[in-house]
DNA sequence: ATTTTTGTTGACCGGATGGTCAGGTTATGG
DNA sequence: CCATAACCTGACCATCCGGTCAACAAAAAT
């Protein structure tokens, strides 16, 4: 029987990994409970770690909960790399769709905080919607104007194609729960995501005539 | 100085009236607040009425949370009367995104309280999810197919395009806060209102191939 | 090897919250 | 007018939760 392996961890990583665990558990729990319905101890159990050692990495809740808001906020924006340097709007907005059903499938958690924090007012992030984002939000309106301009695009208003994007697809995690209950209970299978992403991409393109 | 004049309340009249005044505080505050978030107490202040009242006409916290979603899912349900007894596509579904719409800006906190109700993986209403609501989308399915085989749309999936009414129609009362803040922190006006709805109805009708 | 810094944790505390209750007031039926 | 039933409410209670802390363990620095 020899003795434990392991390495003694450095400093850093303990951090990190630490870290690392309790973002992912409270990720999970605030989108299942709520900010109000989440508890630190249920986050230290599901983190597996005692409710005091949460509080020496982030001191309150409240802290705790921005870092979570923020980092999702930071996956949000990156999807809208898909839709710079498109060479039109069938590229640009086709793949912008589909990075963001991607996160819809693979962060179903972070898009459900995002949604509960917008709909409470966004009491952390305010300050974010009124620069980063509604910067961001110009720019693609600008975008999607030249190609309106260009003839590429029927002339419809770019701020609510915008808005259904974000709809149409953080649908998929939010609602998450609605759609499989519709789904004989089962979660969407690869064929089926498959198949929600391009029924998006068909309907939209051809609704803004892209196609 | 004449004597107070109001006529005594007929019992039914006060059990009415204060059922209404607690639901409609209730349903603001669990919108803002969350399940977890709100107290009895700031629904007992915002209805204007004693804490103990409210337990007086709702026992628990749950069962007041309960009248509150069910009430919801009322509303929700009688959007789809727009949907029957349409000659055609453009009709029915233009019609059903006009109500969704007009439910959207009438009761943005009954919106918010039922997509946190699902988010969180519709507690207190998964059986109606699993019945009424599975019937209901069964059936608008059949529609939709039969307007397809009759050449009247596109070939598109008519889950997924009811998946899309509901994620763009419901969006402007859950993320009605960010569109607010993109729209220079005002709420939108009655003509935003119908620029919303009207170009909601132009990219869906044409996406699907009904104009 | 010793000291110092960083990480770990059980036990504890004050405040808030859902819910209760006893004693009142007001309408209604006889 | 009386009795009963429905309604009202301030005060109270048990529980839970966010946060603290003191004592300890482990790594790093000296």
């Amino acid at each position: 029987m020899t003795a434990d392996q392991t390495r003694p961890m450095r400093r850093a990583e303990i951090r990190r990994e630490n870290e690392k665990l309790i973002l992912l558990a409270a990720e999970k729990v605030f989108a299942e409970a709520g900010y109000g319905g989440a508890t630190m101890q249920i986050i230290a159990d599901v983190a597996g770690l005692p409710k005091a050692n949460l509080h020496y990495y982030f001191p309150t809740k409240e802290e705790l909960y921005r870092r979570v808001v923020q980092d999702i906020f930071e996956i949000w924006l990156h999807a809208a790399d898909s839709f710079d340097a498109a060479p039109g709007p069938v590229e640009g907005i086709g793949a912008y769709i589909t990075a963001k059903m991607e996160i819809s499938r693979r962060h179903p958690y972070g898009s459900k905080v995002w949604a509960s924090e917008v709909m409470h007012g966004a009491p952390v992030i305010q300050d974010y919607l009124e620069t980063t984002l509604r910067d961001w939000t110009e720019g693609r309106i600008a975008v999607i104007q030249r190609w309106i301009n260009a003839g590429q695009l029927a002339p419809i208003d770019p701020r609510h194609l915008l808005y259904m994007l974000w709809a149409t697809t953080q649908h998929y995690a939010d609602f998450g729960h609605q759609i499989e209950t519709l789904n004989k209970g089962k979660p969407l299978t690869d064929a089926q995501w498959k198949a929600a992403t391009e029924s998006v991409k068909t309907i939209i393109l051809r609704g803004i005539g892209a196609l």
